[in-house]
DNA sequence: CTTTGGATCGTCT
DNA sequence: GACGATCCAAAGG
């Protein structure tokens, strides 16, 4: 599986700009047995701390959302709806608690492995198919939030294969939210199969993404 | 394809 | 005590 890890200063970029950057990325998980799984990163999300009432740091650290808080490359796993596990890539300046929601994965390697993790799902394109799903796949949980990315022995990497961003990546509103619904901070492969649905009315399309600074 | 409702529990108010 | 950065199965077009 060629790829080369990124160098932590990498992940110091702004969320809005470092989300479309990730895509085309390769996100592997190494098994015990000395396998690996590996999925190349179609859907993300950015999320841009204090300034983003959407973000869970929107409030100040807590508990929970402590690893975001901290310096970039590391990853923030957080339990959803009281079944699900979710992964952050969190970048930007440290303190600024700033991260990129993993939301959808093309399977690459280990698929075997993923169907044993994820036994219902029938079809290969449902494997990494929602930011739920693919930690499922790929067997990442909250023993894995605050694991750094970027150090040599780390059991989780984001390598870069040599495939290159999309020139020009869709963007379109954030899935699941109540507030901050009209900011168009969820970037994908235009025409990837593996992009999760939308749920919350409207389509995205290909467009620039806003300033930085959310509009309200 | 779409819509709807249930599952389930950590986190923060 | 209320609410999720979700998923799934079931039912209807």
């Amino acid at each position: 599986m060629g790829g080369r890890r990124l160098p932590r200063s990498w992940y110091g970029g702004e969320a809005v700009e470092l989300a479309p950057l990730l895509l085309n990325k390769l996100l592997v998980v190494r098994d015990p047995g000395g396998g690996g799984r590996t999925g190349r990163i179609v859907e993300v999300e950015a999320y841009a701390g204090a300034l983003d009432p959407a973000s869970h740091a929107y409030r100040g650290p807590t508990r929970r959302n402590r690893v975001m808080f901290g310096p970039p490359g590391h990853l923030y796993v957080y339990f959803s709806y009281g079944m699900h596990w979710c992964a952050n890539v969190v970048c930007g300046p440290p303190g600024r608690a700033q991260a990129v929601l993993l939301r959808a994965l093309a399977p690459v390697s280990g698929l075997a492995a993923m169907r044993d993790a994820r036994v219902g799902a029938s079809r290969e394109r449902d494997l990494c198919r929602g930011p739920a799903r693919l930690t499922q796949a790929l067997g990442i949980s909250g023993a894995d939030d605050g694991a750094d990315l970027v150090s040599r022995s780390a059991r989780i990497h984001v390598l870069d294969d040599g495939v290159a961003p999309p020139d020009e990546p869709a963007c379109g509103p954030r899935v699941g939210l109540s507030v901050a619904v009209e900011v168009p901070w969820r970037f994908w492969v235009p025409e990837d199969p593996h992009v999760s649905p939308f749920r919350g009315g409207g389509r995205g399309r290909r467009r620039e993404a806003a300033p930085f600074a959310p509009a309200g």
